[in-house]
DNA sequence: CACATGTAATTAACGCGTTAACTACAACAA
DNA sequence: TTGTTGTAGTTAACGCGTTAATTACATGTG
């Protein structure tokens, strides 16, 4: 069936929903001079520790361009590092540097309480049952 | 609470559930030459009828500067009529012609084919109800 | 070794997202 | 009427998304 109306199409609904939850990280983003790509790149790397980049690419939702582009910017910041996989020339390995780790613990308390606050607003369990039907059709259609 | 990793970001999984979603309709678009947001675009205009740019944007999910971009590649093809509104020099009234109308009605069949193929693999109830969940974030939070 | 094929990353080109600044017009007050 | 404030839309600048092409290296075959 097709959706009727904008409003209840998927990609629209999917689209909106993460638009008015990003509007909230935005600011705290922008006052750190750390676009959400960067920012989402940087989370991976504090997690996942030091990976190669298609991985990372992978992990972090970013097109390979994008990545290319974003290593650039962290790097010469000193978020990150960048070096070449010792037995393979074309692989690189990128690593959270200091300054990320210090980027990521200093925004944590306020990520926490933009997360808290959201959560509470929507309420714990829609929002786990939120993140399972994400999460089911994300495995389904990929 | 935080999410500790970022498969279970809300954000992440937004974006990537839309990631999935839309890489079913991308090769439609492409073929036709539109992009997803002209497509949006066309589509609101479909269903609302002769509308102002503000409300355009709003119903298409697209910023104002982006809306400029989208209404003058469109225009040029002949896809939509750009008019001053009478009465407010300020406003602009945006409608369909005939080879938008034309252009959504080629490609429906093939979106209710994939729109129906979502359904089914993910599950009829399950899909009404995520929009629900995500009707519900967006009207929360905005 | 030489060559073809495959893979990781980068570059290029073009459109959109985002914010801020700007233009044009409208509404309102003195 | 004139000046102020507000609003609709556009322009500008910069980064990302997307696809295609390209570079550099690895792997496999003769």
């Amino acid at each position: 069936m097709l959706p009727e109306n904008t409003r209840r199409s998927l990609p629209m609904a999917l689209l909106h929903a993460r638009e008015v939850v990003m509007a909230r990280f935005r600011p705290m983003l922008a006052a750190h001079d750390v676009t959400e790509q960067q920012w989402r790149v940087l989370r991976v790397l504090s997690e996942a520790g030091p990976v190669e980049a298609t991985e990372l690419a992978d992990r972090a939702s970013v097109l390979p361009p994008s990545l290319t582009r974003i290593i650039k910017a962290l790097e010469g910041r000193r978020f990150i590092t960048r070096n070449k996989a010792e037995g393979d020339g074309r692989r690189v390995v990128l690593a959270i540097a200091p300054a990320g780790s210090a980027l990521i613990d200093a925004l944590s308390p306020e990520r926490r309480v933009i997360y808290d606050d959201i959560e509470q607003r929507f309420g714990h369990d829609r929002l786990e049952q939120l993140l399972d039907l994400l999460e089911n059709l994300i495995d389904g259609e990929s």
